[in-house]
Order: structure tokens, then C-alpha cells, then sequence
DNA sequence: CTCGTTGCAAAGGCTTTGCAACGGC
DNA sequence: GCCGTTGCAAAGCCTTTGCAACGAG
């Protein structure tokens, strides 16, 4: 699987019946662009807007959805605040999350429990989340 | 630590200077019995007002908070429908959750990534979440 | 032209909060 | 009696939904 870029994303979409929008397509354009992004729909919005002025929140919301339906999107609920978004681990490289505790920001770590975890009596594992909350390098003192 | 039991609890938050109401008794006394509980504040309600009939809402959240604040509870939120409580693990013993993507049902297990995590730079670790979704014995066929 | 998609506004659902009454200690 | 706690009702906040207008193919 290739590593999404905003057109083969808008491609695939297309295939799969969804019509192409200009809001559609840049929502594409901010969860895949060049930096690691872990994002909620709120700065999603913020982002899309900066391109697409006037794009609606239902819009984000129901995009956000149907990328998550077709597992393009991987929609991640660390805490009840507010849910996030980043690119679908088979669309990206497959990771886990450093999370500060104090200014909350969110790293990225190859790190993965998962191959270690030997089998649970009957339970057939799909997914999986593993996430670290600590403090980063700049709050640690 | 001991593992807590309902009369410990209620005298450890005697001891930190909270005043012990018949409400946050029977509060305590849900989240401590005997079998493992991952519960959401709606099933606490329920629990609670089985024996305190009346015990508000607000009660019961204020209550969690201060728990959670304390370090007696600890506030998991696995998905954005509800936040679920359990003993902390200081007071319980420290485990992951199975959770079945078809029938909701969630086991423990004793398996723990943590401590095969590598140094990541620079990054202090307090907390990890863990969590594997998929399908229970009953529901994999 | 058709049917998926968008904008808008309103509703939903969990959780939090203001305030007066209550009740541990 | 004091001050933390409760009950009640209303508000907050993220997210979802109904509906008419829009627009991609």
C-alpha cells in the first residue's frame, strides 16, 4: 500500500463511487500533508477553511466519517475532549503515541507491544492502541 | 498498597479531609467489589441509586472527579460514547483490556507492554494505555 | 438530470456548573 | 455552626441529523 498523498487519496475516492469536492479534497490535503499529523476535527476545520473558506463543520464531520468508513482515516479517542484524526495505519507507517501531560503534545514512536502479546484464551485481537502519557523533553523538569 | 476494599477507601478519603456521605459510600462500594469493573458513570448511577435511592447525577460525577483526582479511580476513555471508571491500578493489580468490537464485552489481561518499551528520546513515561479490540470467544465465529 | 454532498440550524448525549438547601464533623 | 456536599436545573461542548439547495459526473 502506498503511502497517501492527497491525489492518490482523492483517487481511490473516486473509484469508490464518492464524488470529488472541493471541500473533500482538502480535507485530503491537510491529513496528508508532509508532517506526521494527529488532529482534531476542530483543527481540521481551522485548516481546511485557511483553503476552502466557508466549508461547513457538518462537512468535516461527515468527510471525517466516510474516510473512516473506508479506512483511509484513523479516528483515535485519547480523551473525551475531542476525538482524533490522522491518516489510517496502513496508509502511513504503523505507530503508537508519546503524549505530554503538560503541554500535550503528541510524538510518534515505532515502538509496538503488539508482536510481544502472547495469546489471550479465545480473543482474536484486530486492532490494537497502545499510548504513553508522560513528559516530553521541553516539560520534564 | 492494599488492594482496596469499600471500608478502606472511605477511610483513606476520611483521612485526606473529605467528609464520608452515605452517597460517596455506596459510589465507593460499586467500583469495589468483588468482580473486576470497568463502568461507565450511567452503570455507577444505576448501581448506586440500587442502594441510595436519590443519589443524583452530578453526585456521582463530582464523586468520580474526585476519585480520579485522588488516585483511587482511574478515568478510561476508550471511545467518545461514555468514559469508562475502575480502581485505580495502585489499588487493583495492573492490566490491559480485551475489548470485542461486536458485543462490547471486556476482559483483562496481565500482558504489559511497558516494560519491553525502549527509551524513546527524551520522553519521561508516567502512564500507558493499552487497549486491543476484537473478537471474543463468543462472538468469532 | 440524478443522486451524492453541502450549509444551516437544531437536536443529541455525556458531562459540567451555579446556586440554594442539606448535613458531616 | 461551618464548610464541604448534594439535588436540581440549566448550560457546555463535541458531534450528529433533517432538510432544502447545490453541483459533480
Amino acid at each position: 500500500m502506498t503511502l497517501g498523498s492527497a491525489a492518490d487519496l482523492v483517487h481511490e475516492l473516486k473509484s469508490k463511487g464518492y464524488k470529488i469536492t472541493r471541500q473533500r479534497e482538502a480535507i485530503l490535503k491537510v491529513l496528508s500533508s508532509d508532517e506526521c499529523r494527529l488532529m482534531t476535527a476542530q483543527q481540521i476545520y481551522e485548516e481546511v477553511n485557511a483553503t476552502m473558506p466557508g466549508t461547513n463543520f457538518s462537512t468535516v464531520y461527515r468527510n471525517l466519517e466516510v474516510l473512516t468508513q473506508e479506512n483511509i482515516v484513523q479516528k483515535i479517542e485519547i480523551n473525551r475532549d475531542a476525538a482524533y484524526y490522522e491518516l489510517a495505519p496502513d496508509r502511513d507507517h504503523h505507530h503508537h503515541h508519546l503524549i505530554c501531560k503538560s503541554c500535550g503534545s503528541i510524538k510518534t514512536t515505532d515502538f509496538c507491544p503488539f508482536e510481544a502479546m502472547k495469546d489471550e484464551d479465545g480473543f482474536m485481537p484486530v486492532e490494537h492502541r497502545f499510548e504513553v502519557y508522560g513528559y516530553c523533553k521541553n516539560c520534564k523538569q
